[in-house]
DNA sequence: TCTGGGGTCCTAGGACCC
DNA sequence: TCTGGGGTCCTAGGACCC
């Protein structure tokens, strides 16, 4: 999809069609630019950019907080929508997907592909009104790339005897998997297009990036075999986790220790949901000089427990320590994940903390995030956004 | 007027066991 | 007496993707 989450919120509001649109997450602070719409990437704005210096950019640009659940529904509208050609549809991110066409090109060769492209990007655009590029190719790299050639609203269909004289002369951190850093490794080995990729020799490949460097010369050759996984036989996550950017640096335990509470609550809450249960608990700290340090500890016991995340991770980040650099960001993530299982309590009225946990998901459920939630968590928030004593909810003052 | 938040995968060293 | 080899689990660090 092209500049998707910025065309998503165009679609749901035709007042601001057309104009420079900059979707962030958050509406102040320091965040920065999820989407830029095409107008405002004339301005060069670009997704990764911090709001701040797109505003200098283009001050007239209108800011509009993201909106996560109204860009997954549409996602799951548009996959519906693709059904309609085939069900081999992956998932690969909130607004791209691969779908195996083999069958619908059959033997129709390059002819086919072509028509078959158009014919898929105006089913996007007849029935979501978005737009969208289409590659079509023989695996899901070469399909990647080329779907990126023409933006937006563009077709391309790259034939399997056309892929080595695509990649001869095109850099390598062109192909999706070769970022900035494994590029710089290449060239300090004299290789910078993808031709020269596909022609070193596997040796040295292998001696210098491990099992990477074999996939890396299969990809400057253009062969790829990751197969397709369709959305409704994806994996389990592997990991859940929150983290957040402070709205300024702080530097004292006790507001480092509300925000984590907040963050493990969250954490929890999704693993409940999904029937997750983790035994790795993972605090990471970015300091104010945007240094970071990441701690992991396993725990004897899976768990999905606010709680026992929470003193895990706050244990972690006091081995970790603060300093004099701040605090910029916090994470918490649970991984190691079991799923299913019965939940034994681990001590006498365990049951009772599990009924007292799942009344208050209900609680959620119904009323939304956070309606319920441990003194804890809303002490933090309080400390956080600086609320005067005064106006904080009297059952808590004091607390 | 610096630099988000959600993830996955890989490497490497050390403890520990048989 | 200077000590193997195979395996698992744990922690830390980093690259990469959208």
């Amino acid at each position: 999809m092209n500049a998707y989450f910025a065309s998503v919120e165009e679609m749901v509001n035709p007042k601001i069609r057309g104009k420079p649109i900059l979707v962030t997450g958050a509406p102040e602070g320091r965040s920065v630019v999820c989407t830029a719409s095409y107008p405002a990437r004339e301005y060069g704005i670009q997704s990764g950019m911090s709001l701040k210096e797109a505003l200098r950019l283009c001050p007239h640009a209108v800011v509009v907080t993201g909106n996560p659940s109204r860009y997954t529904a549409t996602l799951s509208q548009l996959v519906k929508m693709l059904e309609g050609f085939t069900h081999l549809i992956e998932i690969a991110s909130v607004d791209e997907v691969y779908m195996n066409v083999s069958d619908i090109v059959g033997e129709g060769g390059k002819e086919r592909a072509k028509e078959l492209a158009g014919e898929l990007r105006m089913a996007v655009v007849n029935g979501l009104d978005l737009p969208c590029s289409v590659g079509i190719a023989p695996n899901k790299v070469m399909a990647k790339f080329a779907s990126g050639l023409k933006k937006p609203m563009g077709e391309t269909v790259i034939a399997h005897n056309e892929i080595e004289e695509v990649l001869e002369n095109l850099p390598v951190d062109a192909l999706p998997g070769i970022g900035t850093k494994l590029a710089i490794r290449l060239k300090g080995l004299g290789i910078t297009t993808c031709g020269e990729l596909g022609r070193a020799p596997v040796g040295l490949l292998k001696a210098r990036f491990g099992v990477v460097g074999i996939a890396l010369k299969a990809m400057g050759q253009g062969v790829a075999d990751t197969p397709l996984v369709p959305y409704y036989e994806v994996p389990e996550a592997k990991s859940v986790g929150h983290s957040v950017t402070l709205p300024e640096d702080i530097y004292d335990m006790e507001r480092v220790k509300g925000v984590v509470f907040s963050l493990s609550e969250k954490v929890g809450r999704r693993m409940r949901r999904r029937g997750y249960r983790g035994r790795r608990v993972q605090a990471v700290v970015r300091r104010g000089d945007f240094t970071s340090v990441v701690k992991h500890r396993t725990l004897k016991r899976p768990t999905d427990d606010a709680r026992e995340i929470y003193k895990t991770a706050v244990g972690l980040i006091e081995g970790i320590g603060i300093d004099e650099r701040g605090v910029r960001m916090l994470g918490v993530s649970v991984s190691l994940i079991e799923i299913g299982g019965e939940i034994l309590p681990l001590f006498e009225g365990g049951m009772r903390e599990r009924a007292l946990i799942e009344a208050l998901d209900a609680v959620n459920d119904r009323y939304g995030e956070f309606t319920v939630s441990w003194a804890r968590a809303y002490l933090s928030r309080y400390r956080l956004w600086h609320v005067p004593m005064s106006r904080r909810p009297a059952e808590l003052v004091g607390n």
